[in-house]
RNA sequence: CGCGGGGUAGAGCAGUCCGGUAGCUUGCCAGGCUCAUAACCUGGAGGUCGUGAGGUUCAAAUCCCACCCCCGCAACCA
């Protein structure tokens, strides 16, 4: 049997993470993971914080504590959100796991034997007041091409020249502000991706029509511009110690150990239950994995190019990407989302305004597939209000009462479907398989635009049908319509539950009637039928609540969206 | 200057690969229904498909050329 492994690109642990986040990796993955459990495949879904670098190092200073209790704090405040935003994850590790640098350091012996890896000595900026070594980024100063004081080493954001920190005129730390900066030479460690720029260009050519067009492009993009030698070292304190004489000072580049740490998470996963689990069984077994990623686009050249370099390189049979899912970026109010000036609405905030299945909802069917995609509370709230309220909620609320006052609180007698049934059983089959089909290939707003439709069709066949009417001259045909609709709830708890999963719980428990949240596997003249006669159910509360104007007026000044 | 994505009805999007009556959701207008949460169902109006009296073609949103605008990337912030 095929197994799925799927990770979600690791989120950083420095900060809290908001809506942008979720919906650009997380959240897919997790839908994604879900379905296809509810399909009963062989799922293992990973993720974790990608914990090293330097702004962990800062972050930590910052809040005066020391680097391994900064990230044990916001690791556990990730892990607090997650569970509240219902992501179903097999195992959310951490990359500074013992498990991974276990694995880290394998990969990079074999790259060292296999004679994959180079030193290389370097410039670099150093500042003594901040005693260390600065990330070009970190480095600010005058450019020298149009005079802008706020440049940074990497680029200006003025001119958009591509600067080197070296250039810059005053430069100064962005850390601590000292002027005191000077440039020192250093050695570094260098993965020489050219070597295997054929093997990974012959593989990126076969999936051409099978990565999203925004994968293949950007991989292609960087293999056309030709790669180049990758540093995978650094000048820090807070990473992988490297094992080479003359490196004491030096650890692993998070880059290099993060993409490495969905298998060191696996392996943390495994560790927990040795005798039942074994990561090679995924991690090492090509041929049975089915491999899907989760990234958004920033992060795509590092899972098309070198993390697949990283393991070809070592000569193993790694289990390498199939599918891989990019998705663009989420904006609010016309601008980037933003951790350092907390600007949009981040997920302690966004879970304490409303339950978790209307932003998992929202946001699925609003995925950035194609272009970025802006947030807005009036957008939110109408989608809220039609799709959820008016057509699900409502179409649940006013079948459970109808049958309530005409049949009391249980299925109604199935008499033999008239042409009506078939007909809906006919377009639910055919909606089915398309929902499904989208589902599989993570088109996701293909799919609830779908979905959508499926719920419009209960709506449509109580107004074609008019139990209301009915039941006053034909109460067997009346009951014969209410079965089939109770049997609809049922099937909308099923069909949304990847996306909804507390929404489609509440669903299924409204029938005393032992259920899973399994896919439908039987054409809809058999699976419209399973709710016995009899069984019992309950009067609930109605799943959704409008967000009216008031509330979203209020929602938009406190959260600054103009 | 480079690279990637985008520009289609008031708003949000599909359609472009493979040319053939311009589609979906929301909003607006009208009708139906009255079981349900002022909800549900149906119909209608609304678009020179960024620009070019460009090119190819019997035919262009779609292919080719030139240009304009928006977003992102450029190896260290999803």
């Amino acid at each position: 049997m095929k197994k799925y492994l799927i990770t979600s690109a690791l989120p950083y642990v420095n900060g809290l993470p908001h809506l942008g986040h979720l919906i650009g990796c997380l959240l897919p993955a997790d839908v994604y993971a879900r379905f296809l459990r509810a399909k009963g495949e062989d799922v293992l879904f990973i993720c974790g914080t990608d914990e090293h670098g330097t702004p962990s190092e800062v972050g930590a200073a910052k809040e005066n504590m020391p680097v391994e209790e900064y990230c044990l704090k916001y690791h556990q405040l990730h892990v607090q959100m997650y569970e509240g935003f219902n992501l179903s994850f097999d195992y959310f590790g951490r990359t500074s796991s013992e498990q991974n640098k276990e694995i880290v350091y394998r990969i990079f012996e074999k790259l060292w034997q296999n004679g994959l890896v180079v030193e290389k000595t370097t410039r670099q900026v150093y500042s003594p007041d901040d005693g260390r070594y600065l990330p070009d980024s970190y480095v600010i100063g005058t450019c020298p091409y149009c005079g802008y004081e706020k440049a940074k080493g990497d680029q200006c954001e003025n001119c958009t020249k591509v600067l080197d920190p070296i250039d810059l005129i005053h430069p100064k730390s962005a850390i601590s502000g000292s002027d005191k900066v000077e440039i020192r030479e250093t050695k570094h460690l260098f993965l020489q991706l050219p070597k295997l720029e054929q093997d990974l260009a012959e593989w990126i050519e076969t999936k051409k029509g099978v990565w999203p067009d925004i994968a293949y492009s950007i991989a292609k993009k960087w293999l056309k511009e030709g790669l180049q030698e990758r540093g995978i070292t650094r000048d820090l304190k807070w990473g992988f110690a490297v094992p080479k004489e003359g490196y004491e000072d030096k650890v692993f580049y998070v880059w290099f150990d993060a993409p490495i740490g969905y298998i060191g998470i696996t392996k943390q996963w495994a560790d927990e239950k040795p005798t039942q689990r074994r990561f090679e069984d995924w991690w090492l077994n090509p041929d049975e994995t089915i491999y899907t990623e989760f990234m958004g686009k920033d992060n795509i050249p590092f899972h098309t190019i070198s993390f697949p370099a990283t393991l070809k390189g070592t000569g193993e049979n790694w289990t390498q990407v199939s599918m891989l899912k990019g998705l663009n970026y989420l904006n609010f109010a016309g601008g980037k989302f933003s951790k350092s000036e907390h600007r949009g609405i981040f997920l302690d905030d966004a879970i304490r305004e409303f339950p978790a299945d209307y932003w998992r909802y929202w946001l699925i069917a609003n995925a950035p597939e194609s272009d970025d995609t802006n947030f807005s509370f009036d957008q939110f709230a109408a989608t809220v209000n039609k799709d959820l309220n008016d057509v699900l909620g409502n179409f649940i609320n006013r079948v459970l009462k109808m049958t309530a006052t005409n049949f009391g609180q249980q299925i109604p007698l199935l008499g033999n479907p008239t042409t009506t049934e078939k007909e809906l059983y006919a377009a639910l089959d055919s909606l089915i398989e398309t929902y499904t089909k989208h589902l599989s290939q993570l088109e996701y707003r293909k799919a609830m635009s779908v979905l959508r439709e499926i719920w419009v069709a209960g709506n449509n066949y109580l107004a074609q049908t008019e139990p209301w009417k009915v039941v006053k001259t034909d109460t067997d045909y009346a009951g014969t319509i209410l079965n089939t609709a109770l049997n609809l709830i049922r099937l909308y708890a099923h069909l949304s539950a990847p996306i909804m999963p507390q929404t489609a719980q509440k669903m299924i428990d409204i029938f005393e009637y032992p259920d899973n949240l399994a896919w439908p596997d039987a054409p809809m003249s058999v699976y419209l039928t399973k709710l016995p006669t009899g069984t019992p159910f309950q009067l609930i509360q109605p799943l959704f609540q409008k967000i009216l104007p008031d509330r979203t007026a209020e929602l938009k000044m406190r959260y600054k969206e103009e």
